[in-house]
RNA sequence: GGCGACAUAGCCAAGUGGUAAGGCAGAGGUCUGCAAAACCUUUAUUCCCCGGUUCAAAUCCGGGUGUCGCCUCCA
């Protein structure tokens, strides 16, 4: 498998530290808020790109941790009266549940910061002691031009840095380039703990140092997060981690690109602002899933009701194909496949690897998607004059084993049909047998307006619901 | 100012040297009692523009234009 390194800007052959097995660490949410559909984007990629890893064998430990400490989250439990504990609680399930909606499956370990304090006081202390960090006012920075190779991974020269950068007030760093490993406790904040520095908090980049090298080890395989956390946070991870170990942090670093809303950034004060949970209200989250996914993860995307529709669509298309299927497997012909049907499916293995391919060159979702599109296309000529249940379950099977890696298709449909109803579709066959297609049409739009969908197929009706 | 990404049909999107995948939308057709679903046909002599390299470029090089992003703890 290929994967672009952010790192030398190139596709590399991924070669993991240890035969079959896969260390990854993604930046996860700072839980303050329901997650946006920003947030959204490096959660599906990423669940992918370990789905696909375990497809192809892998052992995946992904760790993704939750950031439960910091300015914002403060900041909403003084609004809301509550501890900053409880604020974290509160969104964290709400993570969960909307990381559910969206297919995406829980990390291998989800660490949170507030459980991981002792760790990262060790960790700052072990940059004083070699000389990378130093305290003042229970403040602790870390020195960034005692690194060499900072700006390694974000391409940017610490001159030009320079220049750029500013002491906010209240800020007591040496060198404007220089970022917080430690923030005494200011009067207000309702968390803090013990430190040799002082009552305080954490800063934002050193928690994914601590809990990357605590629950993967000191070098990890992929490092992944949006595009904007290149800089400064993944280069400052890189800076105390590789200045704390002296080894190289991660071997591959992934970012994912932007997403636009009507080509514009999202932000509060341009009133374009989705958070996930309200897009859930007007589309399913395996809609946005898909959405997600039928472009490639590093380039930009927008998001807009009219690609969210397009989306809609070609899910649907998909699910047809899962549902035309299923309904062979149960009314097809019985016994066993026929030679031209062993004929076809073999032919099908094709898409397979078509779609193996597409993944194996960084993680091409768009194409491995088109190449679902065509087994389907060629599946359902197949099967359009009908089929053996056996045929019907082996391409079922196999649409299903490629849309499963994409987190697609999960949505088992409710399939009940309950006696009233089944009575009414008899009733109906009765009527079309008798060529009384007024009642038979009755019954239907009837059925339809409770949302169960009556499809004459030549093997019967197929019942499906909206 | 520094760093970077992107520009392919009405829309979305893949394709990084060999003559434009796939999806959505539209049009026509087949099937159907009618539908639905599905299938077939159709929609870019051309890939932002101008030069250059090459037998050959959407793909490489130079220049330009446009859009977006990072450099402000925002994925």
């Amino acid at each position: 498998m290929k994967i672009y390194n952010t790192l030398t800007r190139k596709k590399e052959e991924f070669v993991p530290i240890n035969e079959n097995e896969v260390k990854v660490y993604v930046c996860g949410p700072t839980v303050y808020n329901f997650f946006h559909i920003g947030n959204a984007r490096p959660f599906v990629v990423f669940d992918t790109l370990r789905k696909y890893l375990e497809y192809r064998g892998y052992k995946v430990t992904f760790v993704q941790n939750f950031t439960d400490v910091d300015d914002k989250i403060l900041k909403r439990a003084n609004e809301e009266g509550i501890t900053p504990l409880e604020v974290g609680e509160k969104y964290i399930g709400e993570y969960y549940k909307d990381a559910q909606a969206l297919n995406v499956k829980k990390a291998t370990v989800h660490p949170r910061v507030t459980e991981n304090i002792p760790e990262i006081i060790d960790f700052v202390q072990k940059l004083i002691d070699k000389g990378y960090a130093y305290e003042v006012d229970g403040d602790v920075y870390y020195s960034t031009r005692k690194f060499p190779e900072y700006g390694k991974l974000s391409g940017q020269n610490i001159e030009e840095l320079e220049a750029g950068a500013r002491i906010m007030i209240g800020e007591k760093k040496k060198d404007p380039l220089d970022f917080a490993l430690w923030k005494a406790q200011k009067e207000g904040e309702g968390l803090a703990w013990e430190s040799p520095w002082g009552m305080g908090r954490p800063g934002w980049h050193i928690e994914c140092s601590v809990m990357s090298t605590k629950y993967l080890g000191e070098t990890i395989d992929i490092h992944a997060g949006g595009q904007d956390l290149q800089f400064p946070h993944h280069e400052n991870e890189i800076a105390q981690s590789e200045a704390c170990t002296g080894k190289k942090f991660a071997n591959y670093w992934m970012h994912n690109g932007y997403i636009t809303i009507d080509n514009e950034k999202m932000s509060k004060s341009k009133g374009n602002f989705f958070t996930v949970r309200d897009i859930l209200q007007e589309y399913e989250g395996e809609v946005m899933r898909f959405f997600l996914l039928s472009g490639h993860y590093r380039g930009p995307i927008n998001f807009s009701r009219d690609l969210m529709e397009q989306a809609k669509n070609g899910l649907t298309r998909m699910r047809n194909a899962k549902s035309n299927l299923e309904h062979l497997v149960s009314a097809g012909a019985d016994g066993a496949m026929t030679e031209d049907e062993a004929a076809k499916l073999e032919a099908l293995v094709k898409y397979r690897e078509q779609f193996i391919e597409a993944m194996d060159d960084d993680l091409n979702t768009a194409d491995a998607l088109s190449a679902i599109f065509e087994l389907i296309r060629d599946v359902n000529t197949d099967v359009k004059d009908g089929a053996t249940k056996e045929f019907a379950q082996k391409a079922l099977d196999l649409l299903m084993e490629l849309a499963t890696v994409l987190g697609l298709l999960q949505v088992e449909e409710d399939k009940g049909v309950d006696d009233e109803i089944q009575k009414l579709v008899d009733e109906r066959q009765a009527a079309r047998k008798a060529k009384d297609f007024k009642r038979a049409d009755e019954i239907r739009d009837m059925l339809k307006a409770q949302g169960i969908i009556l499809e004459d197929t030549p093997q019967g009706v197929k019942i499906t619901r909206a």
